[in-house]
DNA sequence: CCGCCACTTCAAGTTCGCTTGAGGTCAAGC
DNA sequence: GCTTGACCTCAAGCGAACTTGAAGTGGCGG
């Protein structure tokens, strides 16, 4: 279990063989090299490929993510600019919490109009401020 | 300042006029009526945009978010609905703190290879569990 | 009354992240 | 040696979310 081809890439992550190809054509996975036309992954391939998902649910585009934890040993970046990523990333767990408090209240809320309601206004001026304020 | 158009909703809210008509046009806003050939937005309109934007970074399609707080009252949606839509904001939230900390860890840890950081491969661990185990 | 200019429509174009399809290659098993 | 099947390339297509551009309209200040 050291070198994986692309079905066995796919089968283990989920991933499928079109999107590795992409995922190498632009860079953010390689392949440790070829056995005839086929494309060889190493092991680290498979984690490789979870920190990617986990990127895209965060709503990070491709780009950002090979910039994040790219190809060779994940990352060269000056820690100066991951932090300025992770406080990004702060940002947007406040504005989740507030969007999840949101529907709750709103599932919940037994007010007849959601405006007239004072924590639902509250959970509105939240929203609204910008995020350098939150 | 009861009734804006089109212009006024975007100079507020930092949405373009073009989007605005998208959004229009697919149905995710709606114009209180036409002056002219002009729409005019209710005040509404610009909260309306704030939950939009809200939703849009948490990973939202346009078409969920239509369907989360729609057009006329805030939503109409089973309690049941927003309830599971809250959860999984919930596990994206999950999500982006181990990415955090991943970043934040990658950023000051000072093992050679991060692989050989037991910080490290934890948060691989995580990163790599099925969200329902998480 | 006239012209300006912010608006309008509609069609086409753009970027992202893939998928699909046609046609080709090659290693392995029969 | 031949077939099979998993891979390959390359081009085209796709849906989402807009933007851009051309051509038209109409309210309002002068």
């Amino acid at each position: 279990m050291e070198i994986l081809d692309i079905g066995e890439v796919a089968e283990r992550t989920g991933v499928p063989a079109s999107a590795l190809r992409y995922y190498d054509e632009i860079g953010l996975v390689t392949s440790v090299g070829r056995r005839g036309l086929r494309r060889q992954f190493g092991p680290e391939t498979i984690w490789q490929l979870s920190l990617i998902s986990l990127g895209k649910k965060a709503g990070f585009s491709l780009k950002e993510i090979a910039a994040m934890f790219g190809k060779a040993s994940v990352v060269e970046l000056p820690r100066q600019t991951l932090h300025a990523r992770a406080d990004e990333i702060d940002n947007q767990i406040r504005d989740l919490t507030v969007l999840r408090d949101m529907l709750r209240h709103v599932a919940d809320c037994p007010a007849p109009s959601h405006l007239e309601c004072p924590r639902f206004r509250k959970l509105l001026r939240v929203a609204s401020r910008p995020a350098s304020r939150r």
